[in-house]
DNA sequence: CAGTGGTCTAGACCACCTC
DNA sequence: AGGTGGTCTAGACCACTGA
């Protein structure tokens, strides 16, 4: 382990940083999957020869980002979708009025094209790179409110069709993180109104021309790389897209 | 200093949360006020009689949240909505092309009023109790872009006037806590799309029925005390909303 | 009970800023 | 040179979990 020295460094990064990288590394070549336990603090701080302090800080990092997940007594564990309790982490909506009731996800369409312009350049790709098309409706309360279309990279998720779609019992992202092996980390979101065209209006029955949120997502995996493009168009009557400022 | 005891307690907190509290009494009372400098890690490990890690622990939690600012060689510094570089804090707004101009903002109108039911309840005041209600426009290279109606607790801000806000020179918080001593901790939003009405399709310089956000903000003093009410209509043909999730 | 993460301490040294 | 925050260590003990 390479020591910071006394000497000015433009590369220089505490201790604590290169074991985050060599963590992350052991996340990215799926030493450990997701929901897996890893180990303990003190082995891999004998593991790296630091001691667990700065183990310590690392991991701390690391479960501030949601990278991972502590749990006292038990261990530390690989941040999944799988988790419920991640479920509304990358979706803010919150009813206008009381709880949020129990979704559900309807697939529509899903198939395979190549990229244009705009994917590519979203997505990191070549233009005409194949590319899978999702359409799915997001349901609170048998309510039609999030009618979500859908860009991945072809590659990464080779046998993807409206029957898997349709057989996954919990999210998206859960799907992709179990049968492909990908992992969102995080995501950048742009909010726009706009006016509902026909197809939007018709499956989150409102009337044409009135306002919806658009919500354009791009999702991360590790090391950055973009693995989704998404734009949704939520209803805002009953429900409304929640932030919290820090 | 209470040590945490070997017996188990409901109200136990680890040492660092009581040195955390400690630390924002003093915030509160004005002790170290907006911009200012706080002692140093060691002399307050020696005023609260805990070590230099301790306090250092506390100071971390606190400059994750933005109560407080590090920077190292000089020391801790209170955070103040003067500081430039935390304009964007609570405004999440950007250019889809090309980098945000700066920013002009352009007080309309100021008066003071009763609280109604909804803002009695959304500020935790009486009905009835006096308030400030505030409108203004915020432009970017002088494209209106955003009208606020922004609702305030009279008693916190005795002699607001229309004047005063348009002589405030930086931000509407800059003005507050330097001039109020009301700082603006956090902030909750709630987005919704809705049709243009007639005052805000005029002060945009949108047709009236087009799509606006509407970002409402509840925003919060210490001990989460909200302090604003405010509705803040965005025209999002050249800007948008940016969120990002971790 | 043993093993995990969580807290607290004391001390050393580094990086950065100011005088 | 002297002060600040930033990093790293080693060791002790506490709180929680599960066998």
């Amino acid at each position: 382990m390479n020591k910071p020295s006394t000497f000015h460094s433009p590369t220089f990064s505490p201790l604590y940083r290169q074991i985050r990288a060599l963590i992350t590394r052991s996340l990215e070549s799926g030493e450990w999957g997701p929901g897996d336990i890893i180990p303990s603090e003190s082995e891999l701080a004998i593991r790296f020869g630091v001691s667990q302090g700065t183990v310590r800080k690392a991991i701390d990092e690391m479960a501030a980002e949601n990278l991972l997940v502590r749990r006292q007594g038990k261990g530390t564990f690989v941040a999944t979708h799988n988790d419920p309790r991640s479920f509304f982490r990358f979706l803010r909506l919150a009813a206008n009025e009381g709880e949020l009731q129990p979704s559900k996800s309807v697939p529509l369409e899903c198939w395979r094209a190549k990229a244009g312009p705009d994917v590519a350049r979203t997505l990191a790709l070549e233009p005409g790179a194949p590319i899978i098309i999702v359409r799915r409706l997001l349901c609170f309360a048998n309510e039609p409110v999030v009618f979500d279309e859908i860009y991945l990279p072809g590659e990464l998720f080779p046998d993807l069709t409206l029957d898997i779609l349709k057989s996954g019992t919990s999210s998206l992202y859960s799907l992709f993180e179990s049968r492909y092996g990908v992992r969102m980390i995080r995501a950048d979101e742009r909010l726009r109104a706009v006016s509902a065209d026909r197809v939007s209006s018709e499956l989150l029955q409102v009337a044409e021309g009135s306002p919806l949120l658009l919500v354009e997502r791009v999702t991360f995996t590790y090391a950055d790389k973009p693995v989704e493009w998404r734009r949704g168009y939520y209803s805002t009557q009953n429900f409304h897209y929640h932030n919290e400022l820090g």
